[in-house]
DNA sequence: CTGTTAGCGCCTTCAT
DNA sequence: ATGAAGGCGCTAACAG
C-alpha cells in the first residue's frame, strides 16, 4: 500500500480510504488510485485490514462430513450468499469423536471468524458450551440448538407427508428405516421423523409394529442391510419409509436382488429429493437443501450486521414428490 | 495476550514463545503459562500472528461446484490432511463465467492464503495468469496445468480399461457419452477419455462410428438424454461407455424406461466408482478420489515447507470394478 | 532464560 | 479533501 501511495503521490490514508470505499475522497483521486491499484493488481492484505478493524471477514462452516450430497448442497448455498458479500468461508470437517474433541477443545476457529454455521450435526453439551465460547453468532442449518438461530425443515411433518402418502395408498404394514443416533450426541431429525411416522400411523388408527422399525448406524449400505432384515421377517411390510433417499436407494437394491417387484409388491419412499432420487424414479419428500444453506448464511450475515434480527428460527417447507416406487397396496395381501 | 502475560507475571514475549512452541523457555514457566492460557481459554489471534510472521496458515481450495460427490470427496481428502496440520481451508466456489471473472479478477485469495489447490476445473489462459499472480504454490487435483504440480489419474488409461472390458465381452458397437467442453476453457479429462476410447477401439481393429459419440453439456439428466438419442439410432449400440458414473446412471434410467434389459440387451460402464455405482450394480472404473484430495494437500504442504519437492506430478491408479451392468454381447446381433 | 523494542500492513481519529 | 500519527495483537531481533 505504501508503494501505491508513493506512486500516486498521496498518503497511505487516502489509498486506504479509496480501497475500502470510505468517503472523504474526491471522485477524481478515487478513480486515479483505484485504477492504479488494479494496474498493479494490488489488493489490501485482509489480515492487516482485519487486525486493525476487528472483524475477520470470514465465517466458519462446521460439518460432520463433506462427501454426501446433503452437505455439499448446503455448502453450495452458503457460498452463494457469502462469496458475493466478500466473505470468505472456512470449512471444518469434524467427523469422528477424536476430531470433534480436538476441534472443540482447541477452538481453531476462535478469533478467526465472525460467525459459525453448523450444518446438521449432533452437538454434545460440551460442544455447545465451547461454541458459546467462540463469542460469535452461531447459526445451525438442518437442526436446532437451544437459543441459537437455525434453519431447518419440519422433520415431523416431512415424515408425516411420506407416511400419509403410503397410508392413503392403502398400506397398513409400513416399515421405517431410520438412522441411529446416540444419546450423548442428540440429533433431532431421526427422532423427529420417527415421531412423524408414529403420529401418521396413529392418525390412521394403525398399530405400530416395533419389528418394522429398523435403526442402524449410518453407512452407504445400511439401507440394503435394513431391507434384508425386513424381508426376512415372518410378516414383511408392504411399504417402507426410509430416513433419507440414500437409504431408500439401498433398500431398492436389496429388493431388486431379492427379485421383489417395486412398486407392485413393495412401495418405497424417502426424504430429500436427492438428485439420485429422480434417476431411480424414487418417490420422496422434497426438502430445499441448498436454500437452507442460503438462508443460514443470510441469517449469519444479518446477525453479523448487528441489525436486530426478527426471525431467528426459520422452517422451510417440504413437499411430496410422487414417482415410481410407490403404488397402492395389493389387495388381499393379509 | 497482554492479560495472560500480566496475570502470569511475565512478558508478552514469553507468552508468545510458549503458545507458539518456540524454544527458549524453561519447562516450568512453559507449563505454568500454557495451563493458564487453557484455563482462560485463550488462543492467539491468528490474524495478528500471521501479520507479523508472514504466513497465513490457510490454503484456498477452488472448485467449480460443491454439490457433486466428486468434489465433496476431494475436499474431504484435503481436509483430512490439512486440519491435523493446523491449517485452515478456505473454499471458493467458482461456478459460472461471471463468478469466475470476478474471482480471478479480484483475487480475493491474494495475500490470504499460503497455497491454492484447484480441483478439477477448466482453467482459461487468463485465469492461469491470475493464478500465477497469487504468488503462492498452486497444485491441481484432477487435472493438470502447465508447470504446476498436480495429482490426477491417467484418464486415457481409465477409458481404455472401461472400453477394453466391453470389447473383451464381444461388443463391437460401443457408444461413448461424453461431457462437452469448450475450447476456451480446456479441460483434459473429457478429451483424454475420448482418446482412450478411440485407442481401445483402434487396438481391437474396430471402427469408430461418429454417431455413437454423444457430447452434451453436463447436467443431472444428460446421461438419460444421451441414451435416448442412442436408442433412436437406426443401429443402436450394444454397449455404452459413460464419462462418469452419474451419467451412466442416467443412461440406466432411460434404458429402464425404454424396457431394455441391462445387461442382457445393453451393457453400461462408467468411471469413478461413485458410491451410487455400488447401489446401482454399475460396472465401472474405480478412481481414488479422496486420495487425490489427500495427495494434493500433501503436495501443497511440502511445497509450502520449502523443501525441494521431488515428485510434483502424481498419477494415481485406477482399476476395473465389474458389477452387474455389463455382460457378453448377444450373439447374432447384427 | 527472559524482557525490551521494533515493526508486520492497515484503519482511524485528529489536524490541516 | 487530504496528511500525520497511533494502535490493532503478535513475533522477532536484540539486550540483559
Amino acid at each position: 500500500m505504501a508503494d501505491v501511495a508513493s506512486i500516486a503521490g498521496v498518503s497511505k490514508a487516502t489509498v486506504s480510504r479509496v480501497l475500502s470505499g470510505a468517503p472523504g475522497v474526491s471522485a477524481e483521486t478515487r478513480a486515479r488510485i483505484s485504477a492504479l491499484a488494479k494496474e498493479l493488481s494490488y489488493v489490501v492484505s485482509p489480515d492487516a485490514s482485519r487486525l486493525s478493524r476487528g472483524a475477520t471477514g470470514r465465517v466458519a462452516v462446521v460439518m460432520p462430513q463433506t462427501t454426501t450430497w446433503y452437505y455439499g448442497a448446503v455448502l453450495c448455498g452458503i457460498l452463494e450468499v457469502l462469496q458475493p458479500e466478500g466473505l470468505d468461508t472456512l470449512v471444518y470437517q469434524v467427523a469422528h469423536d477424536g476430531e470433534s474433541r480436538r476441534f472443540f477443545a482447541d477452538l481453531p476457529a476462535q478469533r478467526q471468524v465472525d460467525a459459525v454455521i453448523a450444518v446438521a450435526f449432533p452437538v454434545s453439551d460440551f460442544e455447545r458450551r465451547q461454541l458459546d465460547l467462540l463469542g460469535v453468532p452461531v447459526v445451525v442449518a438442518g437442526g436446532s440448538l437451544l437459543h441459537h438461530a437455525y434453519v431447518r425443515i419440519d422433520d415431523v411433518l416431512a415424515a408425516r407427508q411420506a407416511v400419509t402418502h403410503l397410508i392413503r395408498a392403502g398400506h397398513e404394514r409400513i416399515a421405517m428405516i431410520n438412522s441411529m443416533v446416540t444419546d450423548e450426541r442428540p440429533f433431532a431429525p431421526p427422532a423427529d421423523r420417527l415421531r412423524g411416522y408414529r403420529s401418521a400411523l396413529d392418525d390412521a388408527g394403525l398399530a405400530l409394529d416395533p419389528e418394522l422399525v429398523i435403526e442402524l448406524p449410518w453407512s452407504t449400505t445400511m439401507g440394503a442391510q435394513a431391507m434384508d432384515r425386513l424381508l426376512s421377517l415372518p410378516r414383511p411390510p408392504t411399504a417402507v419409509f426410509a430416513f433419507c433417499d440414500e437409504i431408500a436407494v439401498g433398500a431398492l437394491r436389496s429388493l431388486r436382488r431379492a427379485g421383489i417387484q417395486v412398486p407392485r409388491a413393495m412401495s418405497v419412499i424417502g426424504i430429500d429429493d436427492h438428485p439420485l432420487a429422480e434417476l431411480c424414479d424414487l418417490t420422496t419428500v422434497h426438502q430445499p437443501v441448498q436454500m437452507q444453506g442460503r438462508r443460514s448464511a443470510e441469517l449469519a450475515l444479518s446477525l453479523l450486521g448487528g441489525a436486530p434480527v426478527t426471525e431467528q428460527h426459520l422452517t422451510v417447507p417440504t413437499h411430496l414428490v410422487i414417482r415410481g416406487t410407490t403404488a397402492p397396496a395389493m389387495s388381499g395381501e393379509d
